[in-house]
DNA sequence: TTTTGAGTTGTTCGA
DNA sequence: GTCGAACAACTCAAA
């Protein structure tokens, strides 16, 4: 007996059920096939090396493009195999492309077989006292802890590899070449499996301790950085929740904040069953009255906000820790996409649009939820009248303005009183710090508070319709 | 069927 | 400076 195993976002070896699977059926082919609109740009950075570390893991990879079931159907043929073995994807286009492979295999006489290895609960398991799913994550949330507890995770596989044909990654052209814009992620980030547990442990070690409110802080390192890792399934969520409830056997008192960084896991999953019962996600309102929004149209807004250049420091920093990074830490997320939406009123298309091209841990289920979430027109929406101020955010949250000298190195020399607003500072202030505005750094392109009445303003229209 | 309580992450204003 | 209330109305989930 011989079986494919067909890897996508799942690279890695340990609490792999498919790849566990056909390892006790006998020999296993492996096999990856690169589809380039499955990835944004940063993520086929991210995607190389993800791969290239899989394949010394197992030891063999094969590598195919072009359409994914001709892929397959051709090395079926090629490797002479029985069974193709695979773990589930949630996306609309990955699930057509399954289902049809599916049906393909089973066309030709063979066995095929998919397994539950990206999520804790499959999206359809999970379902409220009227069967269906959930729309607010908190009783979801609760429904997913009420159940049985995760299964334990995998352990390695005993492989006996079937490989023939070179392991051709370079071959993918997945790394950028003249400029080299990835050349601030190598410092930042180890892809691949043993790069994943070796972050988490780190994570475990000294930054899990305070996760609850550190991880609101930029200028802190109380977060897990795992979600690269987790998009990739380096990691498996199981593996994550299983190893939490070790380490707080252990450290009893970091309780609260395992709750709260197993319930990120929850917005993960959550995300994933949204995405999975409302499949146009990514490009439709999921309240359909913010489809009345007046959104702006301003080419030149949206480049001064992708570049990092608004005036507004929290908001700059993090757009530039993103371009430099291929990340940006979750509390600014949510400020600069407040302040796209809400500041300068662009449709969270555009902002969706450029967090998938950008972050390395970009993915469609996440994305789509949460840019949806701080728009409003989401599950579990935030009220209208939440828009964030970047200022407040900043003092608040980037107390000693660290975090804004690191990326945004022109206010440095400003002191912290001013440094998240340097468009309310004197002008002695400024020239002593050697800013001069509109100069070495951008005035404001809106003024907050005109903005903020213009946003609450659009939603008017949004009630029209929902009473309509 | 009806009712009730709740809903990730905030800001502003006035006392 | 600190604190509490107001900021909408609606939908969801469960009793």
């Amino acid at each position: 007996m011989r079986s494919l195993v067909l890897f996508r976002n799942d690279l890695r070896v340990l609490d792999n059920p498919a790849l566990t699977h056909a390892a006790k059926q006998g020999e296993v082919v492996c096999l990856f096939v690169y589809d380039p609109s499955d990835y944004g740009g940063a993520a086929k950075w991210w995607l190389h090396h993800s791969l290239k570390s899989l394949s010394k893991e197992l030891g063999a990879l094969h590598i195919a493009t072009g359409d994914s079931t001709a892929a397959v159907l051709d090395a079926v043929a090629t490797y002479e195999i029985d069974a193709v073995f695979w773990n589930r994807r949630y996306e609309p286009k990955g699930i057509a492309q399954d289902t049809g492979l599916k049906a393909a295999i089973k066309a030709l006489g063979l066995e095929a077989e998919s397994f539950a290895g990206s999520l804790l609960n499959e999206p359809w398991v999970i379902k409220n006292k009227s069967g269906g799913p959930f729309k607010v994550f908190s009783p979801y949330w609760r429904a997913c802890l009420a159940g049985p507890a995760p299964a334990a995770p995998l352990p390695r596989p005993s492989l006996s590899l079937f490989a023939n044909g070179a392991t051709d990654i370079d071959g993918l052209k997945l790394l950028p070449t003249d400029p080299d814009w990835a050349a601030g992620f190598v410092p930042e980030w180890a892809p691949g499996e043993s790069g994943a547990h070796a972050r988490f442990e780190e994570f475990l070690a000294h930054e899990f301790l305070g996760y609850k409110t550190g991880r609101d802080r930029p200028d802190q390192s109380h977060v897990s950085r795992l979600s690269p890792h987790l998009h990739f399934g380096e990691i498996s969520p199981r593996q994550i929740w299983h190893r939490v409830q070790h380490h707080v056997a252990m450290h009893t008192a970091a309780q609260r904040d395992a709750d709260k960084f197993l319930a990120e896991l929850g917005w993960r999953e959550f995300s994933h069953s949204l995405l999975y019962h409302n499949p146009d996600l990514p490009e439709v309102n999921l309240n359909r009255s913010f489809d009345a929004y007046p959104w702006d149209s301003n080419a030149e807004a949206l480049r001064a906000w992708q570049k990092g250049m608004t005036g507004y420091p929290l908001v700059d920093a993090g757009l530039r820790e993103l371009w430099a990074t291929g990340y940006m830490h979750n509390r600014v997320r949510m400020v600069v996409a407040s302040f796209l939406i809400k500041h300068l009123r662009l449709d969270w298309r555009h902002g969706a649009e450029w967090f998938w091209d950008t972050l390395l841990d970009a993915d469609l289920a996440n994305n789509s939820a949460s840019w949806q979430w701080v728009a409003g027109s989401g599950a579990d929406a935030a009220p209208y009248f939440r828009v964030f101020n970047p200022t407040t955010q900043g003092q608040k949250f980037d107390p000693d303005g660290s975090y804004i000298r690191k990326w945004c190195p022109e206010l440095a020399a400003l002191p912290n009183k001013v440094i998240h607003a340097p468009f309310e500072a004197p002008l002695l202030v400024l020239q002593a710090a050697g800013v001069k505005l509109g100069d070495t750094y951008p005035h404001p392109i809106v003024d907050h508070k005109e903005a903020r009445a213009a946003a609450l303003a659009g939603y008017e229209a949004v009630k029209a319709q929902s009473s309509s």
